[in-house]
DNA sequence: GGTATCTGCTTTTTT
DNA sequence: AGCAGATACC
């Protein structure tokens, strides 16, 4: 078998191994011959530049499988890396079928955090932590750096705590430890950025906690300063696997670069095109650098796409190819042609949302010769999420079933963040922060004064909340109702403390034991407002989901890691997500709505990143693109409604940068012929001005063009109507001026574009000046 | 301690 | 516009 050509391979196989080896091996059939190559090459550093759609998890599927039937490795001793826990899981199920059997475990399969908790059990104390320690989500870390950022007397206003967060997250990413922030960031936060961050990782420690960017911090911190330490893993993991590579940040690119140390038997897989989270600290830079950083490497590349048709690649294609200094792949397909992509404009988002919603319709019972769509084939992907409002809205009124993906977290609520914070408490009596959550929730009558008796009693003891909270009570420190309260409460945790490890008691009964005696459960039980049903039977959900855990704890870590809520009911839906969201995902019709400069690309990020920023939206129309599986539309609008504002709007670059043979210009029906006088009964002075401008963009100039008969010509009469936007703040006082909605009125005041006008029905309002016009010039 | 009002902000999000 | 967080007020 010309696998076996390394000659080290068998040396320390067995006996039993070697017998795996030689069974067949039907894992390996259907792949392609770069997919074949990806899954054979098992020594050395192996990157895996898979396109989208190039079946990159059944290659590294595969080379697993291979791993173990070759007898390289114990299922064990390899190490599995991924992103999300959801691709985890698949990625384990996807094993255990290759393999026709359930692995006796992967136990390093798993994600960069949960690897890392199980690694930093083992060894929390080499960084001053006891194994039991506790994972803080964003919410506690946030808690925390305010009550340092107050002791500090810093003016929260102008220095939040959110932004210090967001700044020590970013040195997490980038695996500086306070000690090591460059001194480029030594201005941070108003000078004191570096100092705090200092306290808030001694708080940490003290707290026995660690937050998410520590779990893999500290890990790196242990590998660079424990040599044993770090021998012993590069040993035992004999081949790593990493997916998603261009997603990782400078810890994790430590942290595999110490693992893959010694033997570099590491296998990348990644797709810098699909780069789209350096605004959280991902560092494209690690793919691209791959080579440089393990020297010898093999570079495959899969480049046959199984997902899209000719067109869709294209299209993709053409956008991605923009960017420069990319690794560079050129996807194919040996997929029929297929329909080309879609390209349509709207007047502004409520009729993109009313178009979408009737071509879902029409497409699901088939239209247009196209085949018919199941709701569950359509997906609806976006910039920002505040754009699948108008979606929602429109969806609910004309009743089409519907699925947003990625919204807030079970385990995010409100109630549910409470009621574990309770379980913290009898599990971890250090969890400061967990108690401070729950003592006066419900409220107790400890208020702020109380809090911090028991705060100062605790710190002059050196000891946590709960103990110190004990002193205080026996010294009577504390009287009236709140006193008799606060006994209540640290009897109580006493008590459940108790019964955690109580045979008699199971941890799901334990857990109803605490939130009813706690008072928590009648708290909402007693609330009136309209949520307070839905949260009980959020509370029930809780319950019922610790069944499926051995205890208590082994609950509070998987929450912590795994915040994932997959509630799939009910039917057939269209999905309604973010681009970011719909990555790893895909569709037979995809809809992407939205195209317009300032929303996508997103004006901040162009703003904030330059070029850079340009480059990862553009990566982000690719990823968008690459979902669509036969038909892929993409629509944008004139006037779009922008933090209450109207805003006439530019079609994106990106629409520029789509290659012409491969997209179809669809008509809306609203432009087609007539004049706008027709067409746009509603249209007001405003809207006509920013029509005036799309008509005059390259983008639009080129649709038209490109569309032919079809027209979208400009209407003689929207030439004539055309408003000089820039001579509109030239308003002067006391001129007499129009405004759609309010009549007729006179300027009473100029504030830059902001005016004061004076309506003769309406009274006095501000009114923003591109909505108005001079009272003569009204073409009604 | 609970509510009512005001202010300011507003991309993307996993663990 | 719509929301969350903070402040003001009862």
């Amino acid at each position: 078998m010309s696998s076996f050509d390394e000659s080290d391979a068998f040396e320390s196989a067995s006996l039993s191994a070697r017998a795996m080896a030689a069974r067949p091996q039907p894992y390996l059939d259907g792949l392609n011959p770069a997919q074949r190559a990806a899954v054979e090459q098992l020594e050395g550093p192996v990157l895996m530049l898979a396109g989208a759609g190039t079946g990159k998890t059944r290659a590294l599927t595969a080379r697993i499988v291979h791993l173990m039937q070759q007898g390289r490795a114990r299922p064990n001793e390899i190490l599995a890396v991924t992103f999300t826990n959801k691709a985890a899981r698949e990625m384990k199920n996807r094993v255990g079928s290759m393999l026709g059997q359930q692995i006796e475990g992967m136990p390093w399969l798993g994600t960069f955090h949960a690897i890392c908790v199980k690694l930093l059990r083992r060894h929390a104390e080499l960084v001053g932590l006891k194994s039991n320690f506790t994972i803080l989500d964003t919410d506690d870390q946030l808690r925390l750096l305010k009550q340092l950022v107050a002791a500090e007397g810093i003016d929260d206003k102008r220095w939040p705590a959110r932004m210090l967060s967001g700044i020590i997250d970013d040195w997490k990413n980038r695996a500086l430890l306070p000690d090591k922030v460059p001194a480029a960031d030594a201005g941070a936060y108003n000078h004191k950025g570096v100092e705090i961050y200092a306290q808030y990782q001694q708080r940490l420690k003290d707290l026995n906690a660690c937050d998410f960017g520590d779990l893999l911090l500290h890990m790196v911190t242990i590998f660079q300063t424990h040599e044993d330490v770090l021998a012993q893993y590069q040993r035992w993991f004999r081949y790593i696997l990493v997916d998603e590579y261009q997603d990782t940040n400078v810890a994790q690119y430590l942290w595999l670069r110490l693992l893959a140390g010694g033997h570099k038997n590491i296998c990348c897989v990644g797709d810098d095109d699909q780069s789209i989270y350096g605004w959280r600290g991902a560092e494209v830079g690690n793919i691209l650098r791959f080579e440089k950083d393990f020297p010898g490497a093999h570079v495959v590349r899969l480049e046959q796409n199984y997902r899209s048709t000719p067109h869709i690649l294209a299209a993709a294609s053409g956008v991605i190819a923009g960017n420069k200094g990319r690794l560079g792949k050129t996807l194919w397909t040996e997929a029929e042609q297929g329909e080309k992509v879609r390209l349509i404009g709207h007047w502004d988002g409520d009729e993109e949302a009313r178009w979408v919603g009737e071509e879902i319709e029409a497409m699901q019972r088939g239209t247009r010769g196209l085949r018919a769509f199941g709701l569950d084939s359509m997906a609806i992907l976006v910039r920002a999420s505040h754009q699948m409002r108008s979606f929602e809205d429109r969806f609910l009124t004309i009743g089409l079933p519907y699925r947003v993906i990625g919204g807030p977290r079970f385990y995010e609520r409100l109630e549910i963040r409470d009621a574990m914070a309770y379980f913290r408490v009898v599990t971890s009596p250090d969890d400061d922060l967990a108690f401070e959550r729950i003592v006066n929730t419900p409220k107790r009558g400890l208020g702020d004064v109380a809090q911090q008796k028991i705060q100062r009693t605790a710190r002059e003891h050196g000891t946590n909340l709960v103990e110190g909270a004990r002193i205080l009570l026996a010294h009577q420190g504390i009287g009236g109702k709140g006193g008799a309260q606060l006994r209540l409460l640290i009897d109580g945790i006493d008590r459940w403390s108790r019964m955690v490890g109580d045979a008699d008691v199971s941890h799901v009964e334990l857990a109803e034991i605490i939130l009813d005696e706690s008072g928590y459960t009648g708290h909402w039980q007693n609330d009136k407002t309209p949520e307070a049903p839905g949260r009980l039977e959020n509370l029930k959900e809780l319950v019922k989901a610790l069944e499926q855990f051995e205890n208590l704890q082994g609950f509070l870590e998987h929450v912590s890691l795994i915040m994932d809520n997959e509630t799939e009911e009910g039917g057939e839906k269209v999905s309604i997500m973010t681009l970011h969201a719909a990555k790893g995902l895909e569709f037979p019709a995809v809809f992407l709505p939205g195209w317009e400069d300032g929303l996508f690309p997103s004006q901040r990020s162009m703003d904030e990143s330059g070029q850079a920023g340009l480059e990862e939206e553009r990566r982000l129309a690719y990823v968008g693109i690459t979902r669509a599986e036969e038909i892929c539309t993409i629509s944008f609008v004139a006037n779009r409604r922008i933090f209450g504002q109207w805003q006439s709007a530019m079609p994106s670059r990106f629409i520029d940068e789509l290659p012409e043979d491969h997209v179809d210009v669809l008509t809306p029906p609203g432009l087609y012929g007539g004049g706008f006088g027709a067409a746009m009964p509603t249209s007001t002075l405003h809207e006509e001005a920013a029509n005036a401008n799309v008509y005059n963009s390259p983008g639009w100039r080129r649709l038209q063009a490109r569309s032919g008969q079809r027209g979208m010509s400009q209407p003689a009469e929207a030439k004539n109507m055309t408003i000089d936007m820039t001579a509109s703040s030239s308003f002067t006082m006391g001129e007499r001026v129009f405004h759609q909605k309010f009549g007729y009125g006179t300027i009473q005041g100029i504030e830059g574009d902001k005016l004061e006008v004076a309506f003769e029905k309406a009274g006095d309002k501000k009114v923003v000046a591109k909505f108005l016009s001079a009272a003569d010039d009204v073409p009604f």
